[in-house]
DNA sequence: TGCCCGATTAACT
DNA sequence: GTTAATCGGGCAA
């Protein structure tokens, strides 16, 4: 699962998303040497319609339909870019989106692609994170093992949080949202524990 | 070809 | 809390 140097490679990613989603809460993700601590993803898998590969494969997730451990990236609302780790064996079409880090590497940098000073609204969602380490369209398709990407295990196990995803409609209700407990670099707040 | 809507964000009131 | 910005994908016709 994790090579000898920490870095997760494909047979990380091959496992249920249910699985790497939680595990890569508090990795660390950098692109060129700039990112942070992975502290909120959300899972989507093809069995449900909130995710892109429900209808079958098109020219914009065929990514998502290949190997694990590649990178999805589409455009959100004609906007912004959003970021997904593909996961589960070849074929499945299952993918975690990548929604916070906690800024750690390249702050600098970060800060001017942003266009913001504030620490905490850096890479508080997934199309800021996108922004800040500068991923687009180019990027897509490609390996997560291999420059200019560098993603590591987590150090410490943090406390970990569960919500509903945001911002869709369609199985709204399913609690796919992961996260840190106790960061403040999410994106919105998870709800306390009942 | 046309139409609707979205895995968002920032700037409003 | 509300809403405009902005455009490509997916589906109906």
């Amino acid at each position: 699962m994790l090579s000898s140097n920490d870095r997760l490679d494909p047979a990380f990613f091959s496992r249920s998303v249910h699985e790497v989603a939680p595990d890569l809460i508090g990795a660390l993700l950098t692109v060129n040497g700039v990112g942070g601590r992975i502290v909120e993803v959300e899972a989507y898998h093809h069995t449900e319609p909130a995710a892109h590969s429900f209808r079958g494969m098109t020219p914009r997730n065929a990514v998502m339909f290949g190997p694990p451990g590649y990178l999805y990236v589409y455009r959100s609302y004609g906007i912004h870019w959003c970021m997904n780790f593909v996961c589960e064996p070849e074929g499945t079409a299952a993918a975690v989106l990548i929604r916070a880090l906690e800024p750690t590497a390249g702050i600098d940098t970060m800060r001017q692609r942003r266009g913001t000073d504030d620490l905490r609204s850096l890479c508080s969602g997934p199309g800021k994170v996108c922004a800040a380490l500068a991923i687009t369209r180019e990027h897509n398709g490609l390996a997560l093992d291999a420059p200019p990407f560098m993603i590591r295990a987590r150090k410490a196990m943090p406390r970990l949080a569960v919500g509903v995803r945001i911002g869709i409609t369609k199985a709204a209700d399913l609690p796919w949202r992961y996260g840190d407990a106790d960061s403040k670099f999410v994106s919105k707040p998870f709800k306390p524990k009942a």
